[in-house]
DNA sequence: GCCGTTTTCGGCCCGACTGTTTTCAGTCG
């Protein structure tokens, strides 16, 4: 099987990093890096675009690639690896890159430390530092020594990012704590959970009020670093406060006086790659953009600093939600206005994916239906689970059919209690066999309004193995919604179990829409492919296969990445507007 | 190694914090 891309973009990244290592030439480090996250975000396969009979300016289109990355490129697509690379390898060891995921521990200490100890993986430097080694050597004392070795049992226990669910339950913790000290006005979570990314490796608070105003800062910098759910402080400073909490998130939170709040806000929202690109655009323009104003260079008057949007629109741009702030071209077209009116939570007004009590849900159709109507939805589905899913208590077709009953009955009593408000239509999630049938009858599927049919069992299959499979549950007339089709865990760093270009080519052509599951634990559709997903023209329905009222509230995420993915209203289904005119999107029933 | 309202050379983002320093290098976001 040829190289995906992922895998490519890893090449490039630990050669950039040996290339730290090495004490390279910085630009040159930063153009691997920079080429890394160009190949990371492409959606077609460079191993065909740098493949032997490929156009050879095809990878010259992609900003980030010149002539030289192209040739690597065409290195890694043939061999698995590169000269450079090679060569970087012979004289380092691979393990010296896991060094600098420790905190404190950056290129330069990661070579003296080889050239001095010959350490070359964290057990060795686990050793030195116990010995006592590193005091000898240059800048790294007692403390530093202390530091790492706490770092690198944490590194052990825990490595990972938090789910943004999780992180925002903890950002509101945090910001009630914090709120408490008078003359705090504002707590707003930057970073990558503002940005609405899958996960968070930290949390960024920014703070401001009266409170933070230089003079008087230090008492609010005292309260903020006795807060008592820190477990360990990791730095204060005179407008910044570091800790981590017990499970092992770390926490940035950041004071910063009234005036210069917008530039705070832009500057600690990111991500890093689009604020290099703002500032380099401020440069050219003669500004300089810093977290505390945009700035003329020649007299350092502030230009703008309160408000995010007077800075972007000094800079020649329109306002740019912080979800597509990832310098994947959403610079240029804030500089064109043709930034796309991201769909909003408020647009969505169904939800086709949730169960019951009948199932493995927990509360009853009714219930369901009073939720979404109270969070604004006009129509729902209750789609329960299918007999193959016996844990779940799955249906049969008899027990199906008396559901869909239940359901239609339902329906009409709400209809008249609530004059038409709200619409609950009759539905089914069936699982795909390991042989691409459906485990209930073609005649019990024909009595429901929406089936969805998922993947949920025999993840023996191979990668080809269930690609065949849901192509042939998608050729099945009665399947009209594809449910969380990768089956994949956010936090679960597996190999997708489909292909899904193969996928999503066949839902579109077939008319089969596509769910994206909002729920940050079942969040299916990647980024990736959801841009994959509008480049074959599918139909996309965000859900919640929610299994209780308040988990209809996870909508939010869903709309996050489908905006991050940069979709608007008209792309994705349940923004139609009544259950009729959703059904007539879907494809027909036979 | 990339790129061009500075176009084939000479640029390439900014500031805070830490430790072990008596003026700063390295790391981080």
């Amino acid at each position: 099987m040829s190289i995906d891309n992922s895998t490519i973009a890893r090449l490039l990244e630990e050669t950039a990093a040996l290339l730290e290592i090495d004490a390279g030439d910085p630009f040159r480090i930063r153009s691997y890096r920079r080429a890394a996250e160009a190949v990371e975000q492409q959606t077609t396969q460079l191993a065909t675009l740098a493949g032997p009979d490929a156009d050879a300016k095809a990878l010259l289109e992609i900003p980030g690639i010149g002539k030289g990355m192209a040739a690597n490129l065409r290195d890694i697509v043939a061999t698995g690896s590169m000269p450079l690379r090679d060569e970087l390898l012979a004289k380092y060891k691979p393990t010296m890159l896991e060094l600098l995921q420790l905190p404190g521990m950056g290129p330069k200490t990661v070579a003296l430390l080889w050239s001095a100890l010959q350490v070359t993986n964290i057990d060795e430097l686990e050793a030195a530092a116990r010995a006592g080694k590193l005091n000898d050597l240059p800048r790294l004392g007692e403390k530093f020594t202390a530091k790492l070795l706490k770092g690198i049992e944490d590194y052990r226990r825990n490595s990972g990012r938090f789910r943004i669910d999780v992180a925002q339950e903890f950002a509101d913790r945090i910001a009630a704590l914090i709120r408490a000290f008078p003359g705090i006005e504002t707590i707003t979570p930057a970073g990558s959970l503002r940005r609405g990314r899958e996960t968070c490796g930290d949390l960024d608070l920014l703070v401001t009020g009266p409170a933070c105003e230089p003079a008087v800062v230090a008492a609010a910098v005292e309260h903020v670093a006795s807060l008592p759910l820190i477990h360990k402080l990791l730095a204060r400073g005179q407008n910044k406060v570091s800790f981590t909490l017990e499970n092992n998130l770390q926490v940035d939170v950041r004071l910063l006086p009234r005036a210069s709040y917008g530039a705070a806000l832009q500057y600690f929202t990111g991500s890093k790659h689009h604020n290099v690109t703002l500032r380099q655009r401020a440069l050219k323009m003669g500004y300089t953009l810093s977290e505390y104003a945009l700035a003329r260079l020649d007299d350092n008057s502030v230009v703008a600093a309160e408000s995010e949007e007077a800075i972007y629109n000094a800079l020649g741009l329109d306002w740019i939600p912080p979800e597509l702030r990832e310098n994947a071209g959403e610079i240029e077209a804030a500089a064109n206005h043709t930034l796309p009116d991201l769909i909003t939570e408020q647009q969505i007004v169904g939800d086709l994916h949730m169960h019951t009590s009948a199932t493995d849900g927990r509360d009853s159709i009714r219930q369901m239906a009073e939720a979404a109507m109270a969070r604004g939805l006009r129509y729902i589905a209750i789609t329960d689970h299918s007999k193959a899913l016996a844990m779940t208590n799955g249906l049969d077709d008899a027990r199906a059919l008396a559901h869909v009953e239940r359901i239609r009955q339902t329906n009409a009593e709400l209809q008249r209690e609530y004059h038409g408000r709200i619409t609950v239509l009759s539905g089914i999630e069936v699982d795909i066999l390991a042989d691409g049938t459906l485990d209930l009858a073609d005649s019990t599927l024909a009595a429901m309004d929406i089936v969805i049919a998922s993947v949920h069992s025999h993840f023996t299959q191979s990668r080809e193995e269930t690609t065949a499979r849901v192509l042939r549950a998608l050729e099945n007339p009665y399947v009209r919604v594809l449910g969380h089709p990768t089956g994949r865990l956010v936090l679960k760093r597996e190999p997708i179990a489909l292909d899904m270009d193969v996928v999503l080519a066949a839902a579109a052509r077939l008319g089969v829409a596509v769910e994206h599951n909002a729920h940050p634990a079942r969040a299916d559709l990647s980024e990736l492919h959801l841009r994959l997903a509008r480049q074959h023209g599918c139909r996309v329905v965000v859900n919640t296969d929610a299994h209780a009222t308040e988990e209809l509230a996870v909508i939010r995420y869903g709309i996050t990445q489908l905006r991050r993915a940069w979709y608007i209203a008209a792309e994705v289904l349940n923004t139609q507007p009544t259950a009729e005119a959703l059904l007539a999107q879907l494809r027909p029933r036979p």
